[in-house]
DNA sequence: TTATCGTTATGACTTTTTGGCATAACGATA
DNA sequence: TATCGTTATGCCAAAAAGTCATAACGATAA
C-alpha cells in the first residue's frame, strides 16, 4: 500500500501543467529534441506533441521554438517564457511530496502494518 | 490559473482509494444506501457499485455491508474496518490542499499576475 | 398468500479518452 | 540533388468511463 500525489495547473477547468509535462520540458531542454525527448520519458513522439500544443493552446503562451528540417533534420527548444514557467512549477512542488509520505507513514504506520490488522 | 491537488492511495500499482471514494463511503454512510450516496455525488449507481467492488477486491476487506430486498428495499452500511480506514484517510488529506494553495499563490502569484505578464 | 417498493447486482452497449502507427514535409549539408 | 533526423498530422485501435435495461431480493402491507 502506497501513497500517490498530484499537482497540476488548470486553465478554464482544463489541464495545462503537471509532473508530466514537467518531464517532457526538461528533457527538451536536455537534448533539444521533442522527438529525443518523448523517448527519454517513455511517451510517443505524437503524445508529446498533443501536450505541447495544448500547453501553448491554453497558455496561451509559447513554449517551444522548434524546427523541422535543416541541421541534424532540425529540433526544438524552450523559448524563456518556458523555461520561467518550468522555474516557478518546480519551485512550487518541491517538498510537496514529502509531506505527504511522511504524512502517509505517520497515519498508516512505516511498515503498513495496518493492512495486515484488517 | 488554478492549481489542483490530489491523493489516492495504491495497492500493487492500482488506484483503491481517493477524495471520489472517500465521498462515496461518506455519503452511504450519511443515507445508508449505495444508490442515494451515488445521487449525491452525482455518479451512476454503476460506478459506485464498480469502485466499491475494485476498492474491497483490492484491500481484501469488506468496506460495506449489503443487503438487496426488504425493509426499504434493502440498504447498505459501512463496516468498522471501513469506518477505521476512512478516518486515516480524512486525517492524511486533512491539510494539503491548504498547504498547496498558499503555496501556489506565493510563486505564482496571487492574482496570477504572471499570466498577463507572458 | 401475494403484490409492492426501493434496494442491490450485473450484463451489454455507447461514448469518450488515450495511445500508437503511418506518412508527409522540412531544410542544412555533403 | 540525395540524405538524414527532425517536426507535423491524419487516421485507426484500444482502453476507460459512462449509460441503459433488467433481474433478484425480502420485509411489509393488503
Amino acid at each position: 500500500m502506497e501513497i500517490k500525489s498530484k499537482l497540476w495547473i488548470e486553465v478554464g477547468g482544463e489541464p495545462v501543467f503537471g509532473r508530466g509535462r514537467r518531464f517532457l520540458l526538461q528533457a527538451i531542454d536536455k537534448y533539444g529534441s521533442i522527438n529525443q525527448a518523448a523517448k527519454e520519458i517513455n511517451i510517443s513522439y505524437r503524445r508529446a506533441w498533443s501536450y505541447i500544443k495544448a500547453m501553448e493552446e491554453r497558455l496561451g503562451i509559447k513554449l517551444v521554438e522548434r524546427q523541422a528540417g535543416g541541421k541534424n533534420g532540425g529540433g526544438a527548444n524552450l523559448t524563456k517564457d518556458a523555461r520561467k514557467f518550468l522555474r516557478q512549477y518546480e519551485l512550487m512542488e518541491q517538498g510537496i511530496k514529502e509531506i505527504v509520505d511522511k504524512r502517509f507513514k505517520e497515519i498508516f504506520g512505516k511498515d503498513n502494518q495496518q493492512i495486515s490488522r484488517f
